[in-house]
DNA sequence: CGCCGAGTTGAACTGAATCAAGAAACGTGG
DNA sequence: CCACGTTTCTTGATTCAGTTCAACTCGGCG
């Protein structure tokens, strides 16, 4: 789950242009694991999700991707490794995608851009601490809570059971959560 | 945590010999929480980790970096953001200080060295992404094995207490989880 | 020796999971 | 616009993994 930064936007909205778009309907996967991850995926309009199965059969979803944001699995992009890994539509959407020969190439030729896709990388390594940190040391209330402060907008578009799988907690026990923080503020 | 992946290797060997070298003894700080992390650190022989205090109070070891290992707050360092890990020395330890505008001139300057250090970043993000699926889906035991195997030799040299910390359990859980091992293997 | 920090063990507790049953909301076709 | 089935969400009862707190053991080491 990675913001566009803003820097280069021209230039990134002219790269965008020069890439296809695919169209995929709900609940359409762009990636399965055991696939090779060749591409950068932009979301132009829609909601994607990446997830991965556990060896119990479970889906953990790793992020979400709305509009604007990009979605790879840079360990299969990056390592040539079969992805482990899963995006989905959970709305109808229209994403670009960015292969991965094009990015060096950019990386090569265009003044910036490979500043810009190192800050794309270093904010992933933000989002990813920051997770690992709620996954460390808050309880399920508190991460549903910061959940809510900084994606409103998710919370809406996406199924609760969705947003229990993000923050590591089971359905019941989002609701159960939801529950007593409404009662407390009565 | 991320290993020094092998390429560029006299090259990085002389970059190293620029840099300053700060010798640390066990216990001592290279970084705390609110200060700027203005380096990167290179470990030329012992140990130090990273870790982070929450809101309770409670110290979470977010790594662990031994020999020929870097170690940095990337937050920090990219964003221009008070730090809020701290770096501390596990062993005595020498260090080499790789500061923020050496890695922008050398990006710049040497050839294969920004490929390098994205090379670093994405074994940073692989290393992230696998920790938050163990946090996600793997059961204290599992994670304790998984620390087992990939870091034996950490484990020989940290105090129980402080895997315990960095596997997200507390000392007493340790404990039990490899009696119980052990006695599943009798 | 006796202390001290690290690790172990026990007993009670707790947050969250599980399993099972209902209630609401939703959209699709008649 | 309503009726129906499906999916989503809630609620309750029970279980469980891991925490907490306190006491105890063990191995250095001054």
């Amino acid at each position: 789950m990675i913001s566009n930064s803003g820097i280069d936007e021209h230039e990134v909205s002219s790269i965008l242009k020069s890439c296809s778009i695919r169209k995929v309907k709900k609940n359409q996967f762009l990636l399965k694991a055991g696939e090779y991850c060749k591409t950068t995926f932009f979301v132009e309009t829609g909601l994607l999700r990446q997830f991965h199965l556990d060896n119990s059969g479970k889906e953990h979803i790793i992020s979400f991707a709305p509009e604007s944001w990009f979605v790879t699995d840079r360990e299969s992009t990056y390592f040539d490794n079969p992805s482990t890994y899963f995006i989905q539509a959970l709305e109808d959407s229209e994403v670009a995608l960015i292969n991965e020969e094009l990015i060096q190439v950019l990386s090569r030729e265009l003044i910036g851009f490979s500043d810009f896709n190192n800050r794309l990388l270093h904010n992933h390594i933000r989002h990813l601490q920051n997770r690992i940190r709620l996954l460390l040391s808050a309880s399920a209330e508190e991460r549903y809570l910061q959940f809510v402060a900084m994606y409103p907008d998710i919370l809406r578009r996406v199924p609760q059971a969705m947003v229990a799988s993000y923050l590591g907690i089971t359905p019941e026990s989002l609701s159960r959560v939801r529950r007593s923080i409404s009662t407390k503020s009565i």
